[in-house]
DNA sequence: CTGAAAGCGCTTACAG
DNA sequence: CTGAAAGCGCTTACAG
């Protein structure tokens, strides 16, 4: 547990009569913005080598009236989703010496939502990202200023100027695709509370089903973190003949919703396929192993980041906002064992 | 998608002079460091709210030397006990109206270790936590300054000075002593790669082990998310007819294990005992439901903070720093159907 | 291209 | 108790 001596940290001062300038040259050499001559260059250089010179972020940030730091606003900060969204957005701000602030939103506490984005915005960041899958996220645009570069993550395809959006729709249509590919007549669908966007699963699964003509029966929407409700579904629908394929809006509640199955007496896949959503708390190693979706959220968090990055530039050019876009991120189906093809079952 | 018109923020200034003040009056109304007279308490404070003041944290770091910031310095950002212990963190950092910056450390890339601490460091946090579960987080105390408010978490007892230890050794001794007491005569280990503190779960097996003057038989490590040798490692023990109790160093590998043993022909718990760590991945909707230990990592991020200000107030007051401490916080055993007595198999 | 001056928005001695 | 002044460490017009 060494810890270094703390002597005071040099400042652009020494730097500046180390190397025989002053100290706005030094800090055009350190900021490009005017030439500096070849000659200052190389002892400035040497200069801030030889003092370990690092240039204080917080005095810059006063100066310029921002911070070289972005602050994600996210509720849930500790789902899986978030933290490597968050660490894709921190792995791509490190390379342009950007620093990451978080200050988490609260679903249960929508009043504090303008105190803690104010509170964010009170170092001033040169932009933010808001990740809107839930009212909380969406609530805090609201105290956002226009000016400030923003882009938001996850949320609809509404009318948000930069996003960046997960293929929550586009996996849950393509899960429900691959069992009606199988020659399921419908695949029945229990699901988690929706939210406020439309960017979901369960849109994605009613997507699907409308494509090909098929009435979407009623999903059964299960409270979140409530797996007995789940289990209680699949025992529900394993007492229905009709039933022969189940898009489950993830993991968990895939598992639950095969174990209600059989507790009815239906097997797995043999009389009904089911598929989760995630590819997360260990499908691949269930019994049977679970066909399921994966996300990409390291990629969606540096995508973020540099969207974020290019309005920055813009702004601090003097330069007219880039075009408003929309980067979606495809995930990929990870199939396993949790599902066949219709009319298979007496095979197994 | 509302966004608020960007209007420019009120300084300290404007609230003096809509107050009838100084800026410095403002300035120690607010840090409360002098008294300042009752009706200029009232007007000042009608002002801020009129104005919607708030002040510049990045002008007041400046002044100060300090920023009110926490930085965290965490390797394998995106783990549930990390974000978990994050978010504690900065529920707790939040109250006192501090930042929290999150910065990332990699394992896989040693040599930049030291410029990512001096890149948190220069917006002169006040303090910082460092997760030193790994290498990493170790090799980063040594770029820390001695007068930094610091505060080590989830490392070993090691000469620190201030640390919050989660139940890794402990949670690890008491599941060993559990499968103990219901009259396993030793209990075999398959765990993960150490690292370089002692609070290891695989450490905690030892301790129960011998506090029962029992040899450890030679616990079998598999490497990180390495599943198919969890399988084998249960296969392994599966065809040894010693082997009646297992701890596993987490649930994917008790699961994986699980399997292992099974396809030897073994059952669970009929036949053996497994237990897992952790409590996540969805165990209790196992078949058998693995028995666990989970621990409090929201609370660890809470407590951590805590110590942390206390440090900070000192420094502030030109108080002596406070006593070195250890906080343990405790985990609690989730029993569940995965282990049984022994001698009793032959009622499964 | 480069230096002296002023300013970013606070806080902290220093007088009163 | 309170105000005028100076300073925190940068950057950006302004002259040269």
């Amino acid at each position: 547990m060494a810890r270094s001596a703390g002597r005071t940290r040099p400042v652009i001062k020494d730097v500046a009569k180390l190397a025989g300038v002053s100290a706005p040259t030094v800090s055009r050499y350190l900021n490009g913005t005017v030439n500096v001559t070849e000659d200052k260059r190389e002892r400035i250089a040497k200069a801030i080598k030889e003092l370990g010179y690092e240039p204080s972020i917080v005095a810059r940030a006063l100066s310029n009236r921002e911070m070289d730091s972005v602050v994600v606003f996210a509720a849930n900060p500790s789902a899986f989703s978030t933290s490597e969204t968050n660490h894709g957005v921190e792995a791509a701000a490190r390379k342009r010496r950007f620093l990451l602030n978080i200050v988490s939103l609260d679903e249960s506490d929508m009043d504090s939502v303008k105190a803690r984005v104010r509170m964010g915005l009170s170092i001033r960041p040169a932009g933010v990202i808001v990740y809107e899958y839930d009212r909380a996220g969406i609530a805090a645009l609201e105290y956002i200023p226009k000016d400030m570069p923003m882009v938001v993550v996850g949320g609809s395809f509404g009318d948000g100027e930069y996003q960046v959006i997960n293929a929550e729709r586009d996996g849950g249509r393509w899960m429900t695709m691959h069992l009606l590919d199988l020659g399921h007549r419908t695949v029945f669908h229990v699901g988690r509370p929706e939210g406020p966007t439309d960017n979901t699963r369960t849109n994605g699964w009613r997507d699907a089903l409308k494509e090909r003509g098929v009435t979407a029966p009623d999903p059964i929407i299960v409270p979140d973190d409530d797996l007995e409700e789940s289990v209680k579904a699949g025992r529900t629908l394993g007492r229905r003949g009709d039933v022969t394929a189940i898009f489950a809006g993830n993991d968990e509640t895939a598992i639950a919703v095969i174990r209600g199955l059989r507790e009815v007496g239906r097997r797995v896949p043999a009389d009904v396929s089911v598929v989760g959503f995630d590819d997360r708390n260990f499908g691949a190693m269930w019994n049977p192993a679970l066909t399921s979706y994966t996300q990409n959220f390291l990629d969606m968090g540096e995508r973020s980041f540099r969207m974020l990055f290019e309005q920055i530039q813009a702004k601090r050019a003097g330069d007219d906002a880039p075009p408003s876009q929309v980067e979606v991120v495809q995930g990929k189906p990870c199939l396993r064992a949790s599902e066949r093809a219709y009319g298979d079952g007496e095979i197994a």
